[in-house]
DNA sequence: ATTGATAATGAAAACCATTTTCAATAACAA
DNA sequence: TTGTTATTGAAAATGGTTTTCATTATCAAT
């Protein structure tokens, strides 16, 4: 039963088969902005094909994190949530995390001034200690409206 | 068995008795500059009083982080790791985390230009969302000298 | 289209960091 | 010194994630 197969010749050096379940994790992330956990994903995904496992959730996040096409972060809750990568730099962004209630909200301002920082930074530290930077994570946490 | 409560004083509004093992687990924390997980702290702590329980490490460290005397954070291995806080802005760093071997560099460059973006978007997300910032975190990630 | 090698899957069990339970202990005010 | 009760520690429970292994399904070769 393979869906439209629109992401099975990208990255290929990564897997040796593209199946249905990478098909539809990929395309549900890629499809939504929420942050979602291995069981949020296995809970909408089992509506619609009962026979998949949590295990698998598991394992194709993991290599859809390898091949970069998602991201893995934490909001604290102890477990790991996912979201899309989008490749524009228009989908990159930051989040601020209500330590309350766990409530997300993506930034983007202040591009700019970021992205001078971080390559400054970046420069420095391949300079100072040799470590190649593959990427930055930037948050904000504290009391969303609500939770004041 | 009480050892020298130089902690004693502080924050006392966050618990009622001041004990040896509170006292212990900082006074740990507050000597070194690794970034240890509960179970490192358990096994140095052990050496010394076997009579203490990883639960009460974990029980401390809650406690400790809500005091704001030491901060909790995670390198993406599963667990909880914690850090004093110091007192003075000279404390302030990011962490710089290997992928690969989880090694951390604290890094403390440019903080200047970090506190002006800092600053600058605590203001506007308290403007925009009327969210209230507590913290932030900035860290990089990628792989270090030996692991690349 | 069929076949065969084997990558990928899914159920169950294992793993492991952390939390909860609860009876015993110890801090400290009186 | 004593009594109250906050704190402790051992053991059990919890819950997210990983491992195991027999089964299934992809896809290159036929």
């Amino acid at each position: 039963m393979p869906g439209p197969r629109k992401w099975r010749h990208r990255h290929q050096r990564y897997f040796e088969r593209w199946t249905a379940p990478r098909e539809s994790i990929l395309d549900l992330l890629s499809r939504t902005s929420k942050h979602m956990s291995a069981k949020e994903i296995y809970a909408i995904l089992y509506r619609l094909s009962p026979g998949i496992g949590l295990t698998t959730i598991y394992r194709t996040l993991d290599l859809l994190v390898k091949m970069g096409l998602i991201n893995k972060f934490t909001i604290g809750d102890g477990q790991s949530r996912y979201e899309f990568q989008h490749e524009d730099k228009k989908g990159h962004h930051h989040h601020v995390i209500c330590s309350k209630c766990g409530k997300i909200i993506d930034y983007s301002d202040f591009l700019e001034d970021e992205l001078e920082l971080v390559h400054k930074t970046e420069k420095h530290l391949s300079q100072k200690y040799n470590f190649k930077v593959l990427g930055h994570n930037i948050e904000f946490y504290g009391l969303c409206e609500k939770c004041q």
